[in-house]
DNA sequence: AAACTGACCAACCGCATTTGC
DNA sequence: TGCAAATGCGGTTGGTCAGTT
């Protein structure tokens, strides 16, 4: 991997996707210590990462509230109404949908809602009333009124994944995790060419799902 | 089957702001 | 009050994968 020398002082530094192995190490790290101060926690935790790196795979990967799978069209409301309101604020957006991280809100407003809006043929809103007409367009075909609420939203479709017990028996999860995705490579018969073991969002899912929900 | 293309998303970078001394 | 370090945020990049030619 990418490693290049600090000036201060010849320590490594890792970049690129995280491994597994990484991940486990923040995961219990956190889970016993706290999050917060992140250099002296990369340090500490014995990883080769900065503390901007390891901030950034928490919150938006390994936080035990991240919500993952598909933006729901409730969702995808709500992220335009509050980027009408808002603009490109998306950590303030990120707040009012739960287990959603900015990036994630971020990514899927550049690849999916911008994209659309460029086209020609569809409305592009520059001002209120136009949001407003693309809003209710969108509410239409969901299954909210046009008029409803974010604390509509909130409480009638949102429900949040129960946070998993990272605390107690995260070991035996990874000898679960590991041997599920032996069986799964075994299943699909791939030629698994990667030295490194990296996560895939199944497998957070799947540590929700083992951790009581 | 191979090459190409575009969509998606994790992660990095640089800058602004906040915090602690 | 000033400075350095830490943190937060938004923009951008690069890798991967699926679909198309």
């Amino acid at each position: 991997m990418d490693k290049k020398p600090c000036k201060s002082e010849e320590v490594e530094v890792r970049k690129g996707p995280w491994t597994m192995e990484e991940d486990l190490i923040l995961i219990n790290y956190i889970a016993n210590h706290g999050e917060g101060v992140w250099n002296s926690l990369a340090k500490a935790a014995g990883l080769k990462r900065t503390g901007k790196s390891c901030r950034l795979r928490w919150l938006n990967y390994l936080r035990p509230d991240v919500r993952r799978g598909n933006i729901t069209q409730e969702e995808q409301f709500l992220i335009m109404e509050l980027h009408a309101k808002w603009g490109n604020r998306w950590s303030k957006i990120a707040k009012q949908l739960p287990g959603r991280t900015d990036n994630e809100i971020k990514n899927y407003w550049r690849t999916r809602i911008q994209k659309h809006m460029n086209k020609p043929a569809e409305v592009c809103y520059s001002n209120q009333s136009d949001c407003e007409l693309l809003l209710d367009q969108q509410a239409s075909s969901s299954q909210l009124p046009c008029n409803s609420t974010h604390a509509d939203f909130m409480e009638t479709s949102y429900s949040p994944l129960s946070s998993f017990n990272h605390c107690n028996n995260i070991e035996s999860f990874y000898e679960q995790h590991q041997q599920q995705q032996q069986q799964q490579q075994m299943m699909i018969e791939s030629p698994s060419n990667h030295e490194d073991h990296y996560w895939n969002m199944e497998d957070i899912w799947s540590m929700q799902i083992l951790n009581g929900d």
